[in-house]
DNA sequence: CTAGAACCGTGTACAACGTACACCCTGTGT
DNA sequence: ACACAGGGTGTACGTTGTACACGGTTCTAG
């Protein structure tokens, strides 16, 4: 268990030890790595098994056991490995570094749509995923919040990003599975259309008739911005109302 | 192709027809849907299995196929019965409405974790689901907002509470699967703690050592409460910014 | 300089998954 | 009475992660 753990904080943190003996290895963590993401922004995240990923790169499924000590490692080694293709958010006014944040969180996912459907929680954070966490709350951190609110301030906004993101990397991965686009999908649903009666779906049958759902409005953008404001109401109030979990699972 | 999709619609949208003839049915689609929501809700999405579900039925695994034709289509029932379990939204003023729905799609989440681990997006959507959307929009309907916006609207609030919604999901999973709870999995880190340096994550040791990370606030309430007043500020405007998506993928 | 340890990659094998298929049994409409 | 529609079972296949034993390669200790 223990040595479970700390093994897998080792695997992120330091950097592989090199072999001193034994014969040169044509592998090695990082090319695994990289050729599992790329395995994973082609087809995505159901396409990542262990025999895909050996096949590009010319080898068999074991040897990448090697290399990782399993899939769910791998898994952790990508996030991050991504995490590390983001900036971090630069000093500045408040409001800039989180929109500066949420933006290179959202490219994230729209480089790589698989990180959503990947569980994050007990998911061991890696150092580049840690330092860019830290440059956001530092955006926050000279407002005079406490120290619990800037964790808040920042998690909103985490949690805006993830719930658009979450709903884009479905988008994509639906598209990549059926290879049909999302407009032909719902245009095939006749079947579907005719449940679509005023006096059940009243609201969406007036949006629908009157072209609101044809040209919808930029969900990231829209949404960034209602948060941003809401998070302005809140920095720059005199009293903060402090809204502590009672029951929270 | 077509037959498939349109035999998805009638799945949800119209109740199984009852046949006439053939020995009494032990078993019936809701029969399964319920089972299988049980097996879901105590043991986790990755532990429904046919087999599974079956087992609490006392029959066999290809008995289901018989009332359900495969597992993607018992997801989708599935998520449509959970939906089923919610209040719509009521008429009255649109923030109070907001946040009936928010907090109604937050319970049915606490309570169905794994709704947040099925993809969302293609899946087909059942008459549950797309009622609480109506009286949501509704919710929004009379403040002279164009239809686009009103859709944008009720979009962010979902977006937020599906990231909120994420985060607890992927938490009770992994304690679920770990058997650790959230606070003993972080307190047996030592070897992580070891690279919280100040140099390396300033933000974090100073948020660590002030207690900031032992009383946090309540996710969901804080960023509501922040997102609603982001969204009074919108609809209370004057003259609203549109935002209009340009190379939305 | 040589023996052996350390390391790399392979091949085989297993359990668990969704589900196609062939089968037998039960009950109703003609 | 009888055909047949429908319910449930048993077997079997392909795919997944990965445990294990093995053979080849290279550096280090004696």
């Amino acid at each position: 268990m223990k040595s479970d753990r700390d093994r897998s904080v080792r695997l992120l943190w330091e950097p592989p030890a090199e072999p001193t003996r034994g014969p040169k290895a044509a592998l090695s963590q990082s090319r695994v790595v990289e050729a599992a993401i790329k395995v994973a922004d082609a087809d995505g995240i159901d396409a990542l098994t262990m025999r895909r990923v050996a096949e590009t790169l010319g080898n068999t499924a074991m040897s990448l056991y090697r290399h990782v000590p399993g899939k769910s490692e791998l898994l952790d080694l990508m996030v991050d490995a991504v995490w590390g293709e983001t900036e971090p958010t630069p000093r500045g006014p408040w409001r800039a570094g989180l929109e500066f944040y949420a933006r290179q969180v959202w490219a994230m996912y729209r480089a790589h749509p698989w990180m959503l459907q990947l569980t994050t929680s007990r998911r061991m954070p890696g150092p580049h995923a840690m330092t860019r966490q830290d440059a956001a709350y530092a955006a926050v951190s000279e407002l005079g919040l406490a120290p619990e609110e800037i964790v808040a301030v920042v998690t909103t906004v985490s949690h805006f990003v993830d719930g658009v993101g979450r709903t884009m990397a479905d988008r994509v991965q639906a598209e990549r599975e059926t290879g049909v686009s999302e407009e032909d999908w719902w245009d095939g649903r006749e079947a579907l259309w005719e449940h679509f009666t005023p006096d059940r779906l009243p609201m969406m049958t007036h949006i629908w008739n009157s072209g609101g759902f044809e040209r919808l409005l930029d969900e990231f953008e829209f949404g960034l911005a209602r948060v941003l404001d809401g998070l302005a109401v809140f920095i720059e109030s005199e009293e903060r109302p402090l809204v502590r979990p009672q029951t929270c699972l």
